[in-house]
DNA sequence: CGACCATTTGATATGGATCAAGCGATGTGG
DNA sequence: CCACATCGCTTGATCCATATCAAATGGTCG
């Protein structure tokens, strides 16, 4: 059954949130990181792996948000995904890190040595299935990743409005944990144009800001056709 | 145990060549794949599935090249993959295809039925983790193929040459299976604007074009600085 | 209150899209 | 074998969405 190790904390000491209903996965896989993980915690902007490095090991958020990044050559950066309270990262079948991942807020995070899950995974078919179905989620993420990118700047922001909506479980008002430049950085866009959007929307009473970091979705529909 | 050698290298002459004559891809897959697949011919822009079909059968090509792509709300279409012989495909761990597939030119394909191949990594660890190196192969793809569309045209379209001399294994000439409609679909740019880049590229004698599918590199140098 | 950083807002520049010919292959029927 | 249609590619002219540059505003923390 779940194992909750290390749960309580978590959710009294975020900086961040009250925590959703029931964001922390229950398969074998989450199981398993739960039973065996040690529990770790990063501040703010603190990395907690680096492109290029062994991938040693696995991760869950417990509370906060992760970024995984890839800074390209001409300085820019690229958010590949954010993992909000629940999701698993940093392992998918490579050797080594292909993205960085640091820590959005405060956050903290199970660890578990890749040795131990593949030891467990070559004697647990259900283990290795799952992990199978984790890298499958992780493709599938990437790829409709890959469709926004090509989009508008109103399609990029509505989609990324509705993804985060839909994540948290929030019925219409999302606390964003991270800046415009993540966000920027996550649609392919600028601070400037994602600002725009956002004003924009707000115009149009798709959305109210009632702070920056929070925004309330007031019309659905809008966001929805424009994503289509 | 398990352990995770690299990814497998699909290594063919030309695609127009009708079959090849070494063993494509020698893993536990890829010979699961070869021992009980059925080989099947698709003539040029035939589908292979489409999107939303149950995925129930995985492929392997074994001649010509395959593109998956997906018809976006506006119209557009986004590829997200060429298959070139030694490729194999169709098979992330849903249960529905989210891409379609088609033949880009005339093409072979051995076809493995989903049970099949589950049944089998049921009881064969390494097939299973087989399955999840590939998955994982695709996953490193679809995310260098995010960082991509974020780039400039010049970056895009040299990145995509060095990819395919290095995928076709060629030396300097890449015979393209795929016409510039295609190409633009993968890169996120127009017709145009693809053939504008190669007309630079060529003027300044970094390939040659001795014909509109025949491109020949000639410094290699400089489309490696532009990818960077 | 004042300093600092994030966000918004405004003005301008630009890369690639779009619109519009032209051109070069490939194929077909006479 | 040629005339001609067709299709894919290239080239040119213009437009527009978003980047870039610059400044103002607001929010947070000492």
């Amino acid at each position: 059954m779940l194992t909750e190790t290390g749960r309580e904390s978590a959710f009294s000491k975020a900086d961040n949130e009250p925590r959703q209903k029931e964001p922390i996965a229950s398969d074998a896989l989450a199981r398993a990181v739960q039973r065996m993980g040690a529990a770790k915690w990063f501040s703010r902007n603190a990395e907690i792996y680096g492109e290029g490095e062994p991938a040693d090991c696995f991760y869950q958020v417990l509370s906060g948000t992760v970024r995984a990044y890839k800074i390209l050559i001409d300085g820019r950066r690229q958010i590949g995904a954010f993992y909000l309270p629940g999701d698993m990262f940093g392992l998918e079948a490579g050797e080594k890190h292909i993205f960085s991942a640091e820590a959005v807020t405060n956050a903290e995070v199970l660890v578990i040595r890749r040795k131990t899950l593949t030891a467990l995974a070559a004697s647990d078919i259900e283990v290795a299935h799952r992990l199978w179905i984790h890298t499958g989620n992780e493709l599938r993420r990437a790829r409709n990743h890959l469709l926004l990118i090509n989009k508008s700047a109103p399609e990029r922001v509505a989609t990324f409005l509705l993804e985060m909506a839909e994540r948290i479980g929030s019925i219409d008002e999302i606390k964003l944990a991270m800046s415009r430049q993540d966000i920027a950085d996550y649609l392919g866009l600028t601070i400037e144009t994602v600002s725009r959007m956002l004003t924009r929307f707000e115009s149009a009473s798709t959305i109210a800001l009632p702070s920056c970091k929070r925004i309330v979705l007031r019309n659905r529909a809008v966001l929805k056709r424009l994503v289509a």
